[in-house]
DNA sequence: CATGAATGAGATTTCATTCAT
DNA sequence: CATGAATGAAATCTCATTCAT
């Protein structure tokens, strides 16, 4: 059904993508068409299915690249920096300007897919857990070296990825357009050295 | 059309409100419909449309619902309580319990709502806001008493959320039946005191 | 089915009656509903039911009764009137008038009822030429005394029938508020002489 | 929405429109249903929504597209004919043809449209117009040429077609197969001259 | 007799997906 | 490879009708 792989490069799936991600982004899953994915994507509604095998392929596409996309810049600048803490910091860093660049992305992340495909599921929940992983492992190193207190790693690791997300969120809802690096600080101290004085 | 109120009290409307709660858990809100709504609450389809001006006032009723409710519980046992540290580990005890409570309600709330006509939108940030305001004011006497950091409120009020969202959300889709108690104390510490020993 | 007859005399089958003839008027058969119909009669929606065997059957006895009505009228009106000249004329105006005592009564007349019943069918086309037979009888009556010129009758009735009908609607939808007495007259002279001088 | 234009030609859009016009001929505007129109016209239920924007919008077209075919017809052999007389003669003998051509269609003219949208509602007034106009032209004309009495044109030109519209319903619905001649010279006599000797 | 809450058949419309060109 | 016209399954919502009170 998907054949989405032996083809020819033609940058087409690209563009498709693009596209995809914008639409997604304006108008959340179920708000999107096929067919309007394939408009802003310069290409024809069929050829849309030459590439993914559905509108929910498509879909978990998107959020797969994307989210591959951060995971290999975190690890990438991870490796230049010492410290769990300081790790930690940069990751919640590089999330947030993320989330800010692909402005709408979290609402594609957050949208509502109950009901997927086993399979699409299954798909989405790696590349989710492939992220988090990455929080995870520093958060675990942090707990080796004594940086961190001794906690249950994963759960940390979804509620970092939870706090920012909610205020990428809301600050998206509330349109304010320009997200102050200090909102970053607030929330890397947050995570670090939570509420109390 | 819509008129929700001025009917008889026969428990019907609070039959649906159940019935929606759990397809709309499940199958989130697009992958619901509004029959299957009905079956569940033991009513006909038109009935839905006797107290619900539409399938999406129906949901967002759901939410409102369900958001008041803890509100309300949270804000009373607030009363009763000294410190703003306490009261917010309540806070967040209150709102996780609830979460396992009403499980999976959680995706109800994380549902991709792209789209939503104005009024009812509306409505749904409403709702979310007034239970968000609790967190806030509860936040802002701690940073007035000096228990707080001077941090934005409504920003550490929405990381808060978002942790206990995605941490519920995550012990879900994990199937981990029972959220232990330390699963609590735990993110309790993190909104507190952070990850950083 | 319907049982609109054995029951005592209350009143309530004229007011809705009423009200029905009012809503009909108003948005046509298929824009009305039963139940607006029973609130602009001051009754219950169950009590429609209870008078009349159906919607349908509501609509086609407004058209039954208004149009006995008015055949009732013009018959006796006739009877003090000599020469079929004047007693066309008078049918005429007297239609005329009628359509304009009870203003929108022609847009129920003219309601889309493709695919009545039998019977309901049966009944609306009785009504009809129920008054139709008047114009006959009179166009009959002229053409024996050499009044009128040798045509169908009832080609002719209908003719003038349409005539009215489509002169009154056309008032109606632009919004003639009160049709002279003038227009009246160049209809009966339409029907008696004709365009040409 | 409605993008029943810009579609490669294919006969579909003709396809559809006759279908409509046997099936709403016979079944009125809300007895007939978009799926039963596919079906006679040969297409999928989907396909009507490619051509035309709505069931209303469908119904509408039918209209304009009959009405305009009548009109031009009419208008180009009203250019071979000399005198008012005779014009207001051709126009009725050619509009009766018409009604008897295309059999049904003055049911669907008659149809109860009351509740229409603001835009379509005024596309069909506009097409009815735009015949009317012909007549009242016709009228006009005869009346500047002291030809015919000095009355209301338009409403003369709605007498006239009232006249024609009511006949040919009733022949229909009395299953005169096929209207004779003399029908026509009937009413084209009645519509010149009157009913009087 | 009167009522109106409850019902569910049925109609319009959308849109993912296919397939002939 | 690419396209977009064609399709029909599926979902929301309306409203005539019933029936327990």
């Amino acid at each position: 059904m998907a054949n989405n792989v032996d083809i020819q490069e033609s940058g087409k799936r690209e563009l498709i993508l693009e596209g995809a991600l914008k639409v997604f982004s304006q108008k959340g899953f179920h708000g999107a068409t096929v067919e309007e994915v394939a408009e802003v994507a310069g290409v024809g509604k069929g050829t849309v299915y030459l590439y993914f095998g559905s509108k929910t392929d498509l879909f978990v596409s998107v959020v797969e690249e994307k989210l591959k996309e951060l995971q290999e810049v975190v690890m990438e600048r991870l490796q230049n920096t010492e410290g769990a803490c300081a790790k930690l910091a940069l990751s919640i860093k590089l999330h947030w300007e993320f989330f800010n660049r692909s402005r709408e992305f979290v609402k594609v992340i957050l949208s509502d897919l109950s009901g997927l495909e086993k399979e699409l599921d299954e798909r989405t929940r790696e590349a989710r857990a492939g992220f988090i992983g990455v929080l995870e492992s520093v958060i675990e190193e942090g707990i080796g070296h004594g940086e961190f207190k001794d906690v249950e790693p994963r759960m940390a690791a979804y509620a970092i990825e939870g706090a920012i997300s909610f205020v990428a969120f809301e600050n998206l809802v509330n349109e304010v357009s320009t997200p102050s690096i200090p909102d970053v600080s607030q929330l890397v101290d947050f995570c670090l050295n939570g509420l109390c004085c």
